[in-house]
RNA sequence: GUGAGUGUAGUCAAGUGGUUAAGACAUCGGAUUGUGGUUCCGACAUUCGCGGGUUCGACUCCCGUCAUUCACCCCA
């Protein structure tokens, strides 16, 4: 019989206390951003039916991806791959009942069935933030302003990285009116787009001309995608992608987040719900030039379940390649330890003497460890030291025969006698 | 799904055909039975992912297999 094995899951990951330490930490700041910004946070079930992906989420995502079974009763369900369905299923549940405008958040764990790499495990946890019932371009900029936030509240620059973004209806009247590409054409037309930075011209070239571009398409292609956003206006100035993006870029500028926005006609995103603007955050270290965030509009998604219709703007980021832009730019945070006390045991006719101490140290709101079995004194300051919990109490014999207790700071290393009464208030000072 | 790299202790590893499998960190015990971070001593791989082959002899070479990492694809 072979052993079992002691690893997690492929593409999960264990997460010990040290672990849980910095996710705890890195999720409660992000956490705290959002609620500045006047978000609440939701959350929804991991499993949902299977249909709520099969309509709009993406013929790869959900072929090629979704982690998908048969339940008891036959149904078959799903766990989430992404969380957007989900928050539209939600707000359609409660359709009219929600005070506008709507603005959610959530971190949940995601699933999908990849090949793990750099920057991508099959479970990972994500920061959802949704802004619902805007339909002007105000929602986008918000909603972008956060993005950024969480970046420079971890300290990034605005060198760091880059939110590089489009609009769903600029490429289709790209693809329809000026190009006039067939409907199959388009995919391959959009592929090779998504890959042109990454490969020579002739190879981009190439790959249009399989797809069926003749050379006059080619060149309005390459014209499209080499021209800054206010050289479009005589080409598409027409399309309401255009001005959309106009306008929203106005706002952006007009708010001093211009140096870090930018048009860029290579992003395309996968999910098929989104309708507009379209974005993504990238890292611009050259070790992490991955997308850090990706969202867009989707104004039809609540309407799908037939209520009515709101619109929406929102993006995800995952914590994986969240980590790794934090590790690469040298902007992790140092995670602590929450135990402020020790209280030690010299044996055990003081053991219900020092549980009391412990329990009067709670109530007056600090965190504390008690020691339960006798051990060596050494033993136990070592451990507070190796646990980095800053105080020791100590009542022994020679404390109890006078009603005092010891009070040891492990980073100075001096030592105080105090009355039990005194102790709380003493350590509380400490953390003022 | 395709391609490449790597598998030696809890972790990082040395070892590249000759038999007691370096070292470091971590862990545990002791020096030090009322005081940690330093120091010193000791313990910790019948065995090199697994299976087979070549050889007098394999951690080392070959085949297979599994695991893992990276890249493609796509994305968080």
């Amino acid at each position: 019989m072979s052993r079992l094995s002691t690893r997690p899951y492929k593409g999960t990951r264990d997460f010990f206390p040290e672990d849980m330490r910095l996710r705890d930490q890195v999720f409660g700041q992000l956490r705290q951003t959002l609620i500045s910004f006047g978000y609440e946070a939701y959350d929804g079930p991991m499993l949902e039916p299977f249909e709520l992906y099969a309509a709009k989420s993406g013929e790869e995502l959900v072929n090629e991806q979704l982690y998908s079974f048969e339940d008891r009763g036959g149904r078959k369900v799903a766990m989430r791959p992404e969380m957007t369905p989900t928050l539209a299923r939600m707000v359609a549940a409660r359709g009219g009942q929600l005070s506008r405008p709507i603005r959610w958040f959530s971190q949940p764990n995601l699933w999908r069935y990849e090949r793990p790499q750099r920057g991508r495990l099959r479970e990972h946890w994500q920061l959802n933030v949704d802004l619902l019932g805007i339909e002007q371009e105000i929602a986008e900029v918000e909603v972008m302003q956060i993005a950024i936030a969480l970046l420079r509240g971890f300290g990034a620059g605005i060198t760091d990285f880059e939110v590089q973004i489009n609009h769903r209806q600029l490429m289709n009247d790209l693809f329809d009116k000026v190009l006039q590409l067939q409907t199959e054409q388009v995919p391959a037309v959009a592929r090779a787009i998504d890959k042109r930075a990454k490969i020579p011209t002739e190879q981009f070239e190439t790959l249009l001309s399989e797809a069926g571009c003749s050379l006059l398409q080619i060149q309005q292609l390459t014209h499209f995608l080499d021209a800054p956003l206010m050289d479009l206006e005589e080409i598409l100035g027409d399309s309401e992608g255009f001005q959309s993006l106009c306008r929203f870029f106005d706002q952006v500028n007009a708010m001093g987040l211009g140096p870090v926005c930018r048009f860029k006609a290579s992003i395309m995103r996968g999910l098929d719900y989104y309708t507009g603007i379209v974005f993504e955050v990238f890292d611009k270290h050259p070790d992490n030039r991955r997308a850090l965030f990706g969202g867009g509009r989707y104004d039809n998604l609540v309407g799908m379940f037939g209520g009515q219709s709101i619109p929406g703007v929102g993006f995800g980021m995952g914590d994986v390649t969240f980590f790794d832009f934090l590790e690469t730019h040298g902007l992790m945070p140092e995670a602590k330890g929450m135990t402020n006390v020790l209280v030690g045991l010299f044996d055990n006719t003081g053991l219900t003497h020092a549980l009391q101490i412990a329990q009067e140290l709670r109530a007056a709101g600090l965190n504390v460890e008690s020691v339960l079995t006798p051990q060596k004194l050494g033993k136990q300051f070592q451990s507070a030291d190796k646990k980095g919990i800053p105080f020791v109490v100590m009542a022994g014999p020679d404390e109890m025969a006078e009603g005092l207790v010891s009070v040891k700071d492990m980073r100075s290393g001096e030592q105080a006698q105090m009355p039990l009464t005194a102790l709380p208030t003493y350590l509380l000072a400490q953390y003022s």
